[in-house]
DNA sequence: AGCACGCCGACT
DNA sequence: GTCGGCGTGCTC
């Protein structure tokens, strides 16, 4: 065989996992038959002086560089592709829409191990199954009664059980295994019932969404699935997803927070017969590798997973789900910005297969797809079992006096709640005790020294914290200004109002639930299981009692101060204050108890509350969407937020100076560039932030301009002094 | 992003 | 005399 120059020969296009937007160039390997890189391996190559795990995005012949500059590959890391042609199109598009560089975007799509190029092995004892010994029904185990219990529950599922299900039995477990009871053993989709537990009675609003996205399997489409919290999305997702798997087909279900992956895992174990796997950050990065590669190898048929799932290669996939769609998580926030909801439908449209995303609030975003026709909705107007929806009351409370942020008819009306022997949630969107500290005598506030906040009084460990960069100090006694005033606390926070809570209503049990009180692992379930229990009367705390959780038990919900968010700067301020009153209201009551809610407020005919109030949340996005059309704002323009931050604010300046520069050669427009501005809180964690944004009401106008702008602004000279990053389709303006 | 090279201040 | 500061440049 003659031999040929290397740049004349087979070149593979490699994606590093380095911020360079671009493939890079290496030889198969010095004696390696070319044809075993696919597209989609991992390979090992050098890079510079060290060495990275790259993915065989393509193969071209020959290469514009010079052939003595191509280094060989290291070592072929896959013999079979572990992404598909459609998951590397997917990501190939997702790299150029978001305008990111495509080794960090194809980096995201696998877990950490396999990032890190170990092998991609499913291990066997995954999944666990009893043998034919073990069915037999005169097993004798004596008085082995754990291992009695575990064979019974093994055996009243077919057809295997997960070591993540089986982890708190592993002494039973492995003596069934010695016994010859219970082997490994991988789950065939064919050996078992899929559907174990009864599917509800679906009611007729239920059956015509499940009808709805039945019919459109197999093809692509999105469904929107709007209800009401307690309406039943989750049996309509389930009875959906039952047909999925009776066609042999897999289901992607992508949740915001780590917190409800736990719930939903148990009902879908109780109903569904088949490998179900979860993927989220709790968990270890072997158990994520293992659940990617079950979801690949066919083995599991479903994956529970947050944002970081989204890109889990699938063998046979045949829906996507996607819950709680308006929930601002599903946006990247840094690094590879991307929306996991829009790639979703991205994903669903490339594989052919329906979407069904499900929301009490949908996003504005999501209704206007609906009005054009692009999406089709479902509707679940009704909770079950006859709840009525809650009743909202608008307390007034201007002039009135306060305790701690709560008037005298809230505190009333607390105390007749408790009376009946109910509960009562409190939602406050503030945590800590108060929000500064402020020294009565010579003005002094504490504010953070690399932010431009306050910090914030947490009284429980005595010390004062910046909820922005994370900086601590301990709580001064005296004030550090003028060493003799009288420090006071200005503003509320949970911490305050649970402390007045327990003095105004002594002998009730208050938990209080926020980041503070539940980072510690498994505390949030704690609490909920305490409240469920019926072990609590008084429920406050923050954001996170809007998501998910039901209390059935509580009767009265208070908002304590709905102002701020009625003044937002974030033109999409009112959207998250919408969503957040009708999702906390949510909460509460069930068929025999119905739910009141009350909201605080000192302007009590705003026209949000009261088109929210009177007409319900549809009514307030159609005169929200009408103000985004009037003002070219999203969802009827699309924007790009480019963001730079140093350590001086010149720096900042100078590059987006230049970035403006630059696109002064660039004619064909139709796209307006609004700044450079100072982010509204310019300096935090000691880095001035700046920020440039774009706006058109044509989306490729926009994606033109970003396409000649973003590869420009890596090449300024400027850029080398800033941290610089660019944000398509921003949730967040600052 | 890493990781090198490269030229100027306070230390064993 | 050196250790180390972060500016600048490159990665197939």
């Amino acid at each position: 065989m003659a031999k040929c120059d290397a740049a004349d020969s087979l070149i593979l296009k490699i994606a590093v996992p380095v911020p360079l937007d671009r493939l890079f160039d290496y030889r198969p390997s010095e004696l390696g038959n070319s044809a075993e890189f696919q597209r989609g391996a991992r390979v090992l190559v050098p890079f510079g002086k060290r060495q990275c795990v790259g993915v065989v995005m393509g193969s071209a012949n020959g290469s514009t560089l010079a052939s003595r500059s191509i280094k060989p590959v290291i070592e072929l890391l896959d013999n079979t592709p572990l992404l598909s042609a459609l998951d590397l199109q997917l990501l190939e598009w997702a790299a150029r829409y978001y305008h990111h560089p495509i080794g960090e975007v194809v980096a995201t799509a696998f877990p950490t191990a396999l990032r890190q190029g170990l092998p991609a092995t499913l291990q066997c004892e995954r999944y666990f199954a009893p043998t034919a010994a073990g069915r037999a029904p005169d097993v004798d185990l004596g008085r082995a009664t754990r291992q009695k219990d575990l064979l019974r529950r093994m055996l009243s599922r077919e057809p295997a059980w997960s070591a993540a299900e089986l982890a708190g039995h592993k002494p039973a477990l492995r003596a069934l295994i010695d016994k010859g009871l219970v082997e490994p053993r991988m789950p065939d989709p064919s050996d078992g019932p899929v559907v174990l537990g009864a599917a509800l009675a679906a009611n007729p609003d239920q059956q015509a969404a499940i009808d709805a996205v039945g019919a459109d399997l197999g093809r692509f489409a999105v469904h929107l699935l709007e209800g009401v919290t307690g309406s039943g999305k989750t049996e309509v997702y389930m009875q959906i997803i039952a047909r999925t798997l009776a066609l042999g087909l897999q289901v992607l279900v992508l949740l915001p927070e780590i917190n409800l992956t736990p719930q939903l895992e148990q009902r879908f174990r109780q109903r569904f017969g088949v490998g179900i796997e979860t993927f989220h950050s709790n968990l270890t990065d072997r158990q994520r590798q293992q659940a990617w590669l079950s979801m690949r190898a066919g083995v599991a048929r479903i994956l529970l997973g947050t944002r970081s799932a989204l890109f889990t290669p699938l063998r046979e996939p045949g829906l996507i789900v996607l819950d709680e769609e308006h929930d601002g998580s599903f946006k990247q926030q840094d690094g590879f910005r991307f929306s996991a909801r829009d790639v979703a439908i991205a994903r669903a449209k490339l594989l052919n297969i329906p979407v069904v995303m499900g929301s009490a609030t949908p996003s504005l975003e999501s209704l206007a797809n609906v009005a054009q026709g692009r999406y089709r909705l479902s509707h679940l107007p009704h909770r079950a079992g006859n709840a009525k929806p809650p009743a909202f009351q608008v307390l007034d409370i201007r002039g009135k006096k306060l305790q701690a942020g709560l008037s005298e008819p809230l505190v009333t009306a607390i105390g007749a709640e408790l009376a009946e022997g109910r509960q009562v949630l409190l939602f406050l969107n503030r945590r800590g005790y108060a929000p500064v500290q402020i020294c009565h005598d010579c003005g002094w506030v504490s504010r953070c020294h690399r932010c431009d906040a306050n910090l914030v009084i947490h009284a429980g460990i005595h010390k004062l914290r910046c909820h922005h960069c994370g900086y601590e100090q301990a709580l001064p006694r005296q004030c550090p200004a003028c060493g003799v005033g009288e420090l006071q606390a200005l503003g509320l926070g949970t911490e305050r109002i649970e402390e007045t809570l327990k003095e105004l209503f002594a002998g009730h049990r208050i938990v209080r639930l926020d980041r503070d009180t539940t980072q510690c692992k498994g505390a949030l379930e704690g609490y909920l299981q305490q409240i469920h229990r019926g072990d609590a009367d008084i429920v406050l705390g923050t954001q996170m009692l809007a998501k998910g959780h039901h209390f059935p038990n509580v009767t009265l919900v208070a908002i304590l101060d709905i102002d701020s968010g009625l003044f937002s700067i974030d033109f999409r301020g009112g959207e998250k204050l919408a969503q957040l009153i009708v999702q906390v209201a949510g909460r509460a009551g069930r068929a025999e108890l119905p739910g009141r809610v009350i909201l605080q407020t000192r302007h009590p005919r705003h026209a949000l509350l009261h088109n929210l109030l009177s007409h319900g949340y549809r009514a307030f996005a159609e005169t929200a969407l009408s103000e985004r059309r009037a003002a070219g704002l999203p969802p009827f323009g699309y924007q790009a937020l480019l963001r730079a931050q140093a350590g001086n604010a010149g720096a900042p300046q100078q590059f987006l100076g230049a970035a403006i520069q630059c696109l002064t050669d660039f004619t064909q427009s139709g796209v307006q560039v609004l700044g450079p501005v100072s982010a509204p809180m310019v300096r935090r964690a000691g880095l001035y932030r700046y920020q440039i944004l774009l706006q058109s009401d044509k989306r490729p106008a926009l994606q033109r301009l970003l396409d000649f702008w973003v590869p420009r602004l890596a090449d300024l000279r400027e850029a080398r002094s800033v941290r610089w990053s660019l944000d398509v389709d921003p949730l967040d303006l600052y």
